[in-house]
DNA sequence: CTTATGACCCTGA
DNA sequence: GTCAGGGCCATAA
């Protein structure tokens, strides 16, 4: 490592890859859904998955429509009896997508770029 | 359907 | 520097 090798501290890679992460899922249009590896693809960072749900879970953006990314599976990633998984099947049912069995028909409602 | 395994990424202690 | 954990993913059994 060296010492004299970061001039600005709060620089770092990962603070870039959130907004463009974050950038990436502003741009999914109500009633359509996005599983964290499409975002992170999308963003042009494969294999960010992982890091996708850790940066929504940390942004507090209002505007920021978390709800609409779930897993590949199709399901929402929080536990059934949660709070935010009541939170976040409610608001996806206001935009119109159903749930079958706890499951987004992906197929229909997944979101192209 | 569940469980296991390997992969890839960042954070915080 | 190591280690555990997280809104993950794909494949295999």
């Amino acid at each position: 490592m060296r010492s004299n090798d970061s001039p600005t501290p709060k620089n770092s890679k990962a603070q870039e890859h959130r907004e463009i992460i974050i950038f990436t899922v502003k741009q999914i249009p109500a009633g359509k859904v996005a599983s964290h590896g499409q975002v992170a693809k999308a963003s042009g960072l494969p294999g960010y998955a992982r890091f996708v749900g850790n940066c929504l879970k940390q942004s507090t953006a209002s505007d920021l429509p978390w709800h609409r990314v779930i897993n590949a599976q199709g399901k929402i990633s929080f536990a059934e009896n949660s709070e935010k998984y009541k939170t976040q099947q409610q608001r996806l049912r206001d935009e119109g997508i159903e749930f079958i069995n706890n499951r987004v028909a992906m197929k229909k409602y997944r979101w192209q770029p």
